[in-house]
DNA sequence: CAGCTGATTTCCT
DNA sequence: GGAAATCAGCTGG
């Protein structure tokens, strides 16, 4: 059953803790991924210094400005995925992010993406590095599958082409629908790897689900050393 | 387990 | 030119 856009016609922070435990699928011509949501963070746009929108629009986070319910997927650290979905009417920027879920449909699916992913076109490397796939069948692989918001992306193979898609609309490869067992537990703190606004407690997490990540303050990193002249 | 480092695009100063 | 909503591999205890 999917999710109705005026769910996500709310605020970021109201949207983020109604999320979990909603699942996820993505289906392709290879098969059809899904996952229910174990951990969220809420960005406030405009009004979050964390937030892409923060600085006002641009050609990447333009989604985001439009209407509520439609994915803001953005590219970061040179190699990595995340998604967001879109809150709030157009012409306002807020999302949550999804940072972690369980895989319940296509698992062999989603660990063969996980285990080829670094194989990417962009890099073209020549050495294969495959050999991680060892232990996806197991109960610790099985927890790693969706858990990070890029490997989240990984598994359910998501690329910025399905930036913009309508996780409302039934016949969009992507597409959210709502729980169907209890509401879970819900516990909240500050969100990870976050420099601004650190310490406002906009993720949020289903207690004791081992799928969620571990958290991780914000810390500045030395720029590389090297790339000396010639 | 904790801590550090490389990879590499997009945006901001 | 530098930082960023990250992850995997390696090192030391």
């Amino acid at each position: 059953m999917p999710i109705s856009r005026d769910f996500f016609a709310r605020h970021a922070v109201e949207v983020a803790p109604d999320l979990l435990g909603c699942v996820l699928e993505h289906e392709t011509a290879v098969g059809l991924v899904a996952v229910k949501l174990t951990e969220v963070e809420a960005y406030a746009g405009q009004a979050d210094p964390a937030s892409h929108a923060y600085r006002g629009k641009t050609a990447r986070n333009a989604v985001m400005f439009g209407p509520p319910g439609h994915a803001y997927v953005y590219f970061t650290y040179g190699m990595h995925f995340c998604v967001n979905l879109v809150c709030l009417p157009e012409g306002t920027a807020s999302a949550v992010l999804l940072r972690a879920g369980r895989v319940i449909e296509g698992t062999a699916l989603a660990a063969g993406r996980r285990a080829s992913t670094r194989n990417r076109p962009a890099a073209g490397r020549s050495s294969a590095g495959i050999g991680s796939a060892a232990g996806v069948g197991s109960a610790a692989g099985q927890r790693d599958l969706a858990r990070g918001p890029a490997r989240l992306c990984q598994a359910l193979g998501i690329d910025r082409s399905l930036d913009g898609a309508d996780v409302c609309d039934p016949g969009s490869p992507l597409r959210i629908g709502g729980r169907s067992g209890p509401v879970p537990a819900v516990r909240s703190g500050p969100r990870v790897g976050v420099s601004r606004a650190a310490a406002i407690p906009w993720r949020f997490w289903i207690a004791g689900e081992p799928t969620v990540s571990p958290y991780r303050a914000y810390a500045a990193r030395r720029r590389t050393a090297g790339s000396a002249p010639g």
